[in-house]
DNA sequence: CTGAAAGCGCTAACAC
DNA sequence: GTGTTAGCGCTTTCAG
């Protein structure tokens, strides 16, 4: 900037203006101004204007994977709403492993981004609390933080759209339902799972569910397991999109039971596989854009906003048993 | 840090030797610094220091879209790779514009990220010359820059692979086969269209091949408009994951033709679709790895690996016309 | 082993 | 309209 400065012969502060478009510089020292810019293939250097101002114009994004569909999604929908608001987006994916959601977290807060969005790994998130204090604002989306962190959540109707599919089933004639879901430290795994069993009441029979990893092994054996016992299950209701997809593979070739999943899948049309769908991208939206009304001084109470979800019946869960 | 010192009753520098992890501070002291930062809730302030270092330990990443599952998988390598080096990703979809990914790139270099890998989205990329100049690396993936830009790309064998499954349907029986491809303005997709034409030789018919952007109406308008010839094609080779996912919901429910397609998808080995398969992590991660060989100061001529695409035979390449 | 001083490139606050 | 000055929080250099 000082270059520019001496090279159109004004001083660092009328470049400074011209730089950011502010008022008050004459149109023949603007252009003079430019031309040295361009001149000089000069560009803003952004680390010390953030240093000066405190804004970084950047919002950090904690995820699980990026590469699972679900949350490149999200992802697409919360870059799309940070770039109307001008910023950036530091993203970074945990893997679901709370340490290095932790780690990301911090390192986001010690470049300074002016705010967060984390799908949460752990349970512990009082690290958290100097940042907030310190006036980060965060959204938690998908699951809820720890205890005592009371910050703005995004959440879908997981026990809601459970129990939604699991009537479906149960009004088609099912009575021997099985669930598949993912590890029950995880938050929407538990919640589905409630949901399931609340809407199946005297129904529900534990031998019926297994809540595991999607590893292809893991649930190929609980569905062999189930499908030996006395009275089988006519129908499987899988607990997200990973496990929908590998029981379809566990169950490909065989005339097997009804399948249901939590979340829509690509080719769920083409396979005719019923399912209880959210909206990634709304939920990435709506939380971009809780985190820009804090961002713009918006200090009431947290606020919980559970995203509905619906039913996209296709044939696999209007099959009798 | 100023704060700290004298919580700590020590100076300034000691505290940042202490922050840094650097020798010759006496263990001691050490601890009392320490505990001075617990206390104070202290965190460095990462863009002070990378004003004053010149390195932000961040890259930038440029794709066509997060939500697509191939630069999804992309996206994921690049990023573990930068986690091994201890470099955060800043990331951003260009949507298949070449302004905003001009904007994007800009942006980025103006944050001065170390180093750059792009997926462009246009055919000019003169605006890079002065970063390039200014020593900001960038590695070009999947598709190679404008003319004049002389730098490290990664590509995959687009012309090999059309022909690989072309061969391949030529080799089950088939003498009318289709091609829909995107824009041919697109790289990849010229490429993989002449691929697809000089292993056809005289068979090629131009009839038979539609280059647009994978649209169900459009894809369904030009499959009807084929299979109403006189001699229709009896087989289809689509030119990239989302093609083949659109032309499979045109096809859905007839009889169509044998479908072969580039790239592979989700659930591809459940519907039985043969596709020559790309590895989007491979990519992902041979940039990234590239990028940070530069970065550690290699600075031999450009490099230009290509990476191998495989045929997966999974029943519909194979079926007789 | 520890500290003082200079300055990275910019913007805010105030002159002129 | 334009210029001067101070200082954001850190690392670098050099001096004890």
């Amino acid at each position: 900037m000082k270059d520019v400065a001496s090279a159109a012969g004004v001083a660092l502060k009328t470049v400074s203006r011209v730089v950011n478009g502010e008022p008050g510089v004459h149109p023949a020292t603007a252009d003079r101004v430019r031309a040295a810019i361009d001149r000089l293939g000069y560009s803003r250097n952004e680390s010390a204007r953030v240093l000066r101002r405190g804004r970084t114009a950047t919002i950090g994004l904690v995820i699980e994977d990026v590469a699972d569909p679900f949350y490149a999604g999200l992802s697409r929908a919360v870059e799309s709403v940070a770039a109307a608001h001008g910023c950036l987006l530091l993203s970074g994916s945990s893997s679901e492993d709370p340490e290095r959601e932790r780690e990301l977290v911090l390192t986001f807060c010690a470049r300074r981004v002016d705010g967060l969005i984390v799908v949460p790994a752990g349970e512990d998130h009082s690290y958290l609390r100097p940042e907030l204090d310190a006036g980060t604002p965060a959204v938690f989306v998908d699951r809820p933080p720890g205890p005592g962190i009371d910050v703005d959540t995004v959440l879908a109707d997981n026990a809601g759209g459970a129990a939604l599919a699991t009537r479906h089933l149960v009004a088609h004639g099912h009575s021997r339902i099985a669930f598949l879901g993912d590890e029950p430290s995880i938050f929407t795994a538990a919640r589905r799972l409630h949901g399931f069993r609340t809407a199946l009441g005297h129904l529900y029979d534990e031998r019926l569910v297994c809540m595991r990893s999607p590893a292809l092994d893991t649930v190929r054996a609980a569905l062999d397991r189930m499908l030996a016992l006395d009275r089988p299950p006519t129908a499987v209701f899988t607990g997200n999109g990973r496990l929908t997809v590998t029981a379809l593979r566990a169950l490909a070739g065989r005339r097997g039971p009804a399948v249901v999943g939590f979340d829509d899948f690509e080719l769920s049309d083409l396979l005719g596989v019923t399912v209880v769908a959210q909206d990634p991208a709304r939920m990435g939206r709506v939380a971009a854009e809780l985190l820009f009304r804090r961002l713009s001084g918006d200090t009431g109470p947290a606020e919980h906003p559970v995203l509905p979800v619906g039913l996209v019946p296709r044939g696999s869960g209007e099959l009798p048993p």
